[in-house]
DNA sequence: GGGGTGACGCGTC
DNA sequence: CGACGCGCCACCC
């Protein structure tokens, strides 16, 4: 049995962030398991192992802002990702009432 | 095993 | 969503 820690959980979740869209790290705690998480969240994509496939420039705080300690590229290199990605942003906050991933995004997603 | 840290969240002011 | 503080859980030394 692989024992999957609690990283690898949040490793898949934040994977399965669709492009163009954004999770919170307390939606991601939960959707990983439990809420309480958010701020292993944090830790864990800080310790980040895999850039190339885990999206973490997905990954925004509670207020759609994105993390001030963005260290895997430089400053602004996140917020330059995701406008890429078509996710407006202002003032490097992004908004969640259009972008925040959600369900109906998987709906929408398995409907194309 | 103990202590410190942190890319957070929420309540409260 | 201005600022402050506590809690929460996992990881590293």
């Amino acid at each position: 049995m692989e024992k999957e820690s609690t990283f690898e959980k949040i490793y898949e979740v934040v994977r399965q962030i669709p492009k163009g869209r954004v999770a919170t790290y307390g939606q991601v705690a939960a959707l990983a398991g439990n809420r309480r998480w958010a701020r292993v969240v944090g830790y864990a994509l800080h310790v980040n192992p895999d850039p190339g496939h885990i999206p973490c420039h997905r990954v925004v705080n509670r207020l759609g802002e994105v993390s001030s300690a963005f260290a895997f590229g430089g400053g602004n290199r996140q917020i330059e990702l995701l406008e890429a990605e078509g996710v407006s942003l202002a003032d490097g906050v992004v908004d969640l009432k259009k972008y925040q991933w959600t369900r109906r995004d998987l709906a929408e997603l398995e409907r194309m």
